[in-house]
DNA sequence: GAGCGTAATATACTCCAGGGAATAACCCTT
DNA sequence: AAGGGTTATTCCCTGGAGTATATTACGCTC
């Protein structure tokens, strides 16, 4: 009868607890979820246009979150090259290979914590 | 040297774990940060209308998220009167009441969980 | 040095979520 | 029965975030 329940046998799970988290750094947010699957893309693909586009990114958007990123870590995660050979292109650096497995490593312990806190919404707090 | 230390001392935090939270329900977000905030209002005032208002909301936005709140409990979590005494008014259930008390709960508890989340990153993993 | 594909940057445009405004319904008070 | 203040609901419209478009810069290849 009651909309949340004290105590519920649980056999099915009505709520879910729900989340995002991110970094913060000097100018806000440093690392999130888009931001490392773009280090990811980038590290797959080898270029900022082609890991926008793969996610269906605008270009913009893409360079931005670069450039966002590189001015808060110590050192840059994605360095990029214009001209040359293919007409350029971006590497994931080693530090951005780290980030990329802090943040994944924070989000899964994240995960878990959802988990647990569904548990409890649903048998009752 | 690093962008992501690997090991720090740690004497000034430069990176801080944010997040939100939100309990999702069968049609999607069922409470968070925002909805609560306007039932502890609608608790204070009696009234969507001054809720409403006392938050910077339009009464819309704010009815909108009652309706959805009631369509997904079990039990409605605010009632609303038309006409009478005062032109009517909005009372918080129990319920309403108990929908509170749990998210401030869950609220803490991630709270917790991002402080630890806060020294591991800038420890280093 | 022409051509290529990318990075870097500025400008123009689109789209739609959100809010404002307006209206109706409600029922107690006087 | 008129008034009042609230809930309930529809319609319209704007702001601005994000995207598309355009332009420039770059440097290796051939």
């Amino acid at each position: 009868m009651s909309g949340i329940p004290a105590k519920r046998p649980s056999l099915e799970a009505r709520y879910t607890v729900e989340g995002h988290i991110w970094v913060e750094g000097a100018e806000g947010t440093f690392l999130g979820v888009g931001r490392v699957l773009l280090l990811e893309k980038i590290k797959e693909y080898g270029s900022i246009t082609r890991a926008a586009g793969s996610l269906e990114m605008s270009y913009r958007k893409a360079w931005e979150l670069v450039e966002s990123m590189n001015r808060q870590a110590g050192a840059p995660l994605v360095v990029a090259t214009t001209g040359g050979k293919g007409g350029g292109g971006a590497v994931l650096t080693e530090a951005g290979g780290r980030a990329i497995k802090l943040f994944r490593e924070l989000d899964a312990e994240f995960r878990k914590f959802r988990e647990k806190m569904s548990r409890t919404v649903n048998n009752g707090a």
